[in-house]
DNA sequence: CAACAACTGGATAAAGCATATCCGCTTCGT
DNA sequence: ACGAAGCGGATATGCTTTATCCAGTTGTTG
């Protein structure tokens, strides 16, 4: 390979982290071409199509909060460990939207990422089952209270407008808080994943 | 008009009704005139675009949803209300995609409906604000923090696959939870709207 | 039961959008 | 300076939604 071929090679991995990271998935790849000044042509020639340069940009990423997952099982105290890598992990997808879409139940459902992305998942809900056996969450509340969390801090993080940008951890807060075990707590509704 | 075209009218909106609660805004005027058994064409005649038919189908079950919020505003515990109110409305949205996606921002932003919608957020933030001077809110919560709940919540309801449809009650539950004022607890992150 | 207007159906035009390709031209490396 | 590698971006392709049109049907009225 030519060395300016492998140039814009990461010219465009680079244009797709900015151009996914603000636009979402749903940017073109005559977007992303545009954005790092090269022609559609350039792109389609080293990238068979949008997934696999989503793949080649979030790999590393994905992968790191992954890892981050991990060191989270290792952790003595579960919840704090979720609650800490949460924190960590949504800092990252705050000024991702290609990111958080990655990580929503659905996109690039073929690819390798998908793995990673179970793979965050499970480990999250392993923490939280873990947590209930260490006596730290509220009665009822399991490992399928994962996904329905992160959609809601997505879905503040979604919002329009001029809101401050770390809102979202006001509700983390208020969410993680309500999992707790608290003395005293009256039932909570519904029934998780329908156990 | 001829009583046949009348009759189909109100197929439409029936239909409007619907299609629109399943799939939502985004479904097709061939879908709706499909689903009520009748051609494309008919349902031109009758409904400019898409914005008109929704306006038809939507407007009074809006206005209910509002007229529950300006009897909320009656009540003597503001947060009570708000609460209950949120409960009704949600319970009605649940089961209604169309509904759901009016309420966010930006649907239908030039139609009547959209002022509705307004009027509702306006009531719903008049009542936590009243709550705060109530002392019956936790330290910095304001009325700006009714639209991250109800992004949140329609979040939970938006859930793929086989979730139990009272889900979100148990995150209304948790969310509620935290807004209130409860003795000896921890400030709040974030700044709501900015102040 | 005409006779006509109102109404209907749905094929299809029009427009928009994203994907992917192709090939004449440029640039690199030897 | 030559050939291979690479580039650009106009454009073909295919899909989706919106909206129209008019030949044929149906309701209504006298």
């Amino acid at each position: 390979m030519r060395r300016d071929a492998e140039l814009n090679r990461q010219r465009i991995v680079r244009a797709g982290r900015e151009v996914f990271a603000v636009r979402g998935l749903q940017a073109t790849l005559n977007d992303v071409a545009h954005h790092a000044g090269l022609g559609v042509g350039t792109v389609y020639r080293k990238f068979a199509d949008k997934g696999a340069l989503a793949e080649a940009v979030f790999a590393e990423e994905l992968a790191e909060i992954a890892a981050w997952a991990r060191d989270a099982l290792a952790e003595e105290e579960a919840f704090d460990a979720l609650a800490d890598f949460l924190s960590r992990a949504l800092e990252r997808a705050v000024h991702n939207r290609g990111l958080r879409e990655l990580m929503r139940q659905g996109a690039l459902e073929g690819s390798g990422l998908a793995r990673v992305r179970a793979e965050i998942c499970q480990h999250c809900e392993t923490l939280l089952a873990r947590a209930g056996a260490q006596g730290a969450l509220r009665e009822g509340v399991t490992g399928a209270d994962i996904a329905p969390i992160a959609a809601m801090i997505d879905a503040v993080m979604a919002l329009p407008g001029e809101c401050p940008s770390d809102l979202w951890r006001r509700y983390l807060t208020i969410v993680l808080d309500g999992l707790r075990a608290h003395p005293g707590q009256p039932p909570l509704p519904g029934a998780g994943d329908g156990g």
